[in-house]
DNA sequence: GACTTCGTATTATATTACGATACAGACAAC
DNA sequence: GTTGTCTGTATCGTAATATAATACGAAGTC
């Protein structure tokens, strides 16, 4: 009744509920009533009552302690669940790990959602940050080399519109916030076939991707790998790293789905 | 009103909207209406409802042609808040990812849950069975060596219980379903200070896992190496790579939280 | 072309979730 | 010790919400 009329078909508690789970994030990992209701906009009740059905069907610890929830381990079979029905993880997982060896660098696979990039496989070989290990990160397309190596397969009009118009995050003091650079380096993609970025989203890091195509031509995910400038240069990651990225994704097609 | 009466701070669509999402499975990749209704004994209307709700709030795509829901890109994220809560998760990834390469096959961390114990963080460096690979996957206690490793540190009544107690599902031909044989395993794994199995869940498939201890001695978790018994011996395993997983297990120290 | 199966849409109904409020326990300030 | 302010917990009357029956329409099978 608040703002648009809601379809009947629609669980408002549902809703809620979920609203509750992906509360816990990156920066919330233990979240006390109060807390929750804060961060979801819904009132004290509705979050005690949404909460404690979550703990009871096992999806939140509640510490006894402090009577935070924290996410429990069952829910990490609902990532599971996307991973198991994405063809694409599976098919491309082994080569992956393949890849990873053959390079001993992190080698990742990552999809495009929106205006974002999603890791959907990383495979860790040299250490880094945690949160460079965890499927299921975002990072924003247009300053990560996944996201410019798709860009730089949409056509005219999209690329364009992408360039102009989705978002940029500043995640670090080099990120490039120049709209023209970021064309230019889109431009750069589309000519040699792989997107490439440096000091963008962690510093000291070089990133370099490939295009998976679907059938139909339009890019479907990427084939990534990040290494330390403090080890590589750009022109080795292009001689070096840029051939077998690309060879990989070239080898792995799908039947269906984009 | 069906059962056992319900508490008043049970929300009930939230658990039936939770029940559609954890539905699809390994098994269970793309579901349509009438399936989801017949694995989560819900009526063909609540599922219509939630899963329109699940696909609105972004949980669930649609195929358009076959009407068929899958999980989303967005499930990914709530595995995610599991990972980022759990301390042991950050404190033992960087352990990991060198042991991995340090010993060139696939390590792992589980923890125990109930009867069964779910691998948390998973590094894998050989090729391997895709299941072998994704967080959160979940098996019987008893015939892993994690789990015998974590059940041979508890004291002589909960081991009693578990060994005589705990399911056991046969996940190959060769899984050890007499109980007597694996009071023995637990045994020697409370001897030599680590666990062991072979041919339990994987054929050709030899399990090693050494005990994280809690600072009140309990087991939080294991550090666990799986490996090709084509490759290796028990023996070699017992040699070469005992040792390193026991010392990667004992340098890894929680404050607080079991 | 008849039949089955599946997904969609629409109702009237009351069960279900709601949210205001009161209570209790922990902690800090003073 | 007392007061005040945080928590989280429990209760309860109300009506809005989700319900489940049913009808429809589309796609695929025999």
């Amino acid at each position: 009744m608040s703002k648009e009329k809601q379809d009947t078909l629609f669980v408002g508690s549902l809703e809620k509920g979920m609203r509750i789970l992906s509360a816990f994030d990156e920066r919330h990992s233990a979240l006390g009533l109060t807390e929750i209701a804060a961060l979801t906009r819904l009132d004290k009740s509705a979050v005690q009552r949404l909460t404690n059905t979550l703990h009871k069907i096992g999806y939140l610890n509640k510490d006894p302690e402090s009577r935070r929830y924290r996410p429990s381990l069952r829910c990490l079979e609902l990532g599971n669940a996307y991973l198991w029905s994405d063809p694409l993880v599976q098919l491309a997982m082994p080569k992956l790990i393949e890849l990873g060896r053959k390079l001993g660098e992190r080698v990742n696979v990552a999809r495009l959602d929106g205006h974002e990039i999603v890791y959907i496989i990383r495979i860790p070989t040299q250490l880094t940050s945690f949160g460079a290990m965890i499927a299921g990160r975002r990072l924003p397309a247009l300053t990560t080399s996944s996201g410019r190596a798709m860009i730089a397969c949409l056509d005219e009009s999209e690329r364009k519109e992408a360039v102009e118009t989705w978002p940029i995050v500043a995640l670090t003091p080099k990120t490039t916030l120049d709209r023209t650079k970021i064309a230019a380096a889109i431009e750069d993609a589309a000519a040699c076939g792989y997107g490439l970025t440096q000091n963008e989203n962690i510093l000291n890091e070089i990133g370099i991707a490939a295009p998976i195509l679907a059938a139909d031509g339009r890019p479907m995910a990427t084939v990534q790998c990040s290494v330390s400038s403090l080890r590589w240069s750009i022109d080795r990651v292009r001689t070096e790293i840029a051939p077998h990225i690309i060879e990989v994704a070239n080898s792995i097609h799908l039947a269906k789905r984009g």
